[in-house]
DNA sequence: AACGTTGTTTATCGAGTGATAAATATAATT
DNA sequence: AATTATATTTATCACTCGATAAACAACGTT
């Protein structure tokens, strides 16, 4: 904790001591952005902008250079993660009927695994919806309308599936394809919020799950609207 | 902000004020528990000591001296919630042989459902799984051992399935019942972390999952095991 | 070389935070 | 009534929190 000052003065460790770059106001605040997103990942929005500031090797004040509160900061956090890392060619695929719908959910699914298994979207999810109510209700939404919604659509079509007659029809299909996706939203809920391994064989437990979703659910709809 | 302490001498209004009663030790170690099981469902972990005193009419320094540390207070939370309040009946009843292994499922998720959506407990679970790591791996395998365990084995019974030859077709099995479980279970993070509405017809949704699980699984089973 | 712009640091604030020691008030015991 | 035990409060601490204002230092422009 020998705080003495450097000194003013050139000293012969000059051109071996590293020179604190001064970067250009986006670069920073990428630099600040990024980190925050990381640690708000690891240990939850709590972490303080002191923590942040130090983690980067620059000093605390300098983040309200480019965020006015810490509040702006936790919003732009969760906008760059869950607003703009959507990716459109979930949604693509999920339509894409030069496949079978089978293959499609499998894949879909899995990379929507891999997208979440790989990194600390889940816990800042989370983590945001525990401290900031209704704030993760503008993506579920998005989800809802953008991949459920073409999912309960194709399986209709696939297997002969009566359109729903009212709103409470159409829930009971949103249901069954919410329990196969939370699922697979649960095994990222696992690793990241319980500590625990993730199986072995990832793609084969999701295959097992789409095939018994495609098996069960299905019947139980069609039996539903006999 | 009118600090001026109250007369030592009695006034009229003695016999009205509400004299702050002096609770056994029992009684306010209870009372401390319960407000602060309330407040970190509330709010997370990151409650202060001085708010529960608050909320409870006390001085801060009085939690202490029930308490060591706020960390002891946090884990003897998580011990009553999630160790005590483990209901027995779940087990005895997913193995009670008298009732369609179909009824018993839709019972017990039904009731686990239901204590799920009507207390705190998730917000609770949640929040100490991300801010304290493989704090819930102890509920996790409990609910492995106790549950899903007997799940298998009921379900190859009434489903003809043979014996898993190995730890990975062991392993495929309770990855299924996962499936299953971890669906309603996030009915629950949909309520009490995302702030979205329960399904009206509850019953009925939880039912329609069961059915489709006890097509689909058999079958996938079976198959995997031709 | 002087100037103006702007990225960055220094110094500091008031409001919380968990925690401790000592004083006080109430209940039980003799 | 005096004494002991203990529940509770008062006072206080060192520390961390988010935030602000002013000084400083690197850079581009002329």
């Amino acid at each position: 904790m020998n705080m003495k000052p450097a000194a003013p003065q050139d000293t012969a460790d000059t051109k071996t001591r590293v020179k604190p770059p001064r970067l250009t106001r986006e670069e920073r605040e990428q630099q600040i952005l990024q980190k925050a997103i990381q640690l708000f990942a690891e240990r939850g929005f709590s972490v303080s902008t002191h923590e942040i500031a130090r983690a980067l090797g620059i000093t605390q004040p300098l983040l309200y250079n480019y965020f006015p509160t810490k509040e702006a900061l936790v919003d732009r956090v969760y906008d760059e993660v869950f607003i703009r890392r959507w990716d459109p060619l979930w949604e693509d695929w999920l339509a894409d009927r030069t496949h079978p719908l089978e293959h499609r959910l499998k894949r879909y699914l899995k990379d929507y695994a891999r997208f979440i298994l790989k990194s600390d979207w889940i816990r800042i999810f989370i983590s945001a919806g525990l401290s900031r109510e209704g704030i993760n209700q503008r993506y579920i939404a998005r989800l809802r309308e953008r991949h459920f919604m073409v999912i309960a659509r194709e399986l209709r079509r696939e297997y002969d599936i009566p359109e729903p007659r009212n709103d409470e029809e159409l829930e009971d299909e949103i249901e069954l394809i919410w329990s196969m996706h939370s699922s697979v939203f649960y095994i990222g809920m696992r690793k990241w919020v319980y500590g625990l391994p993730t199986p072995e064989k990832l793609e084969h437990v999701i295959d097992m799950r789409v095939d018994a979703f495609l098996v069960g659910v299905p019947d139980v709809l069609k039996r539903s609207r006999a």
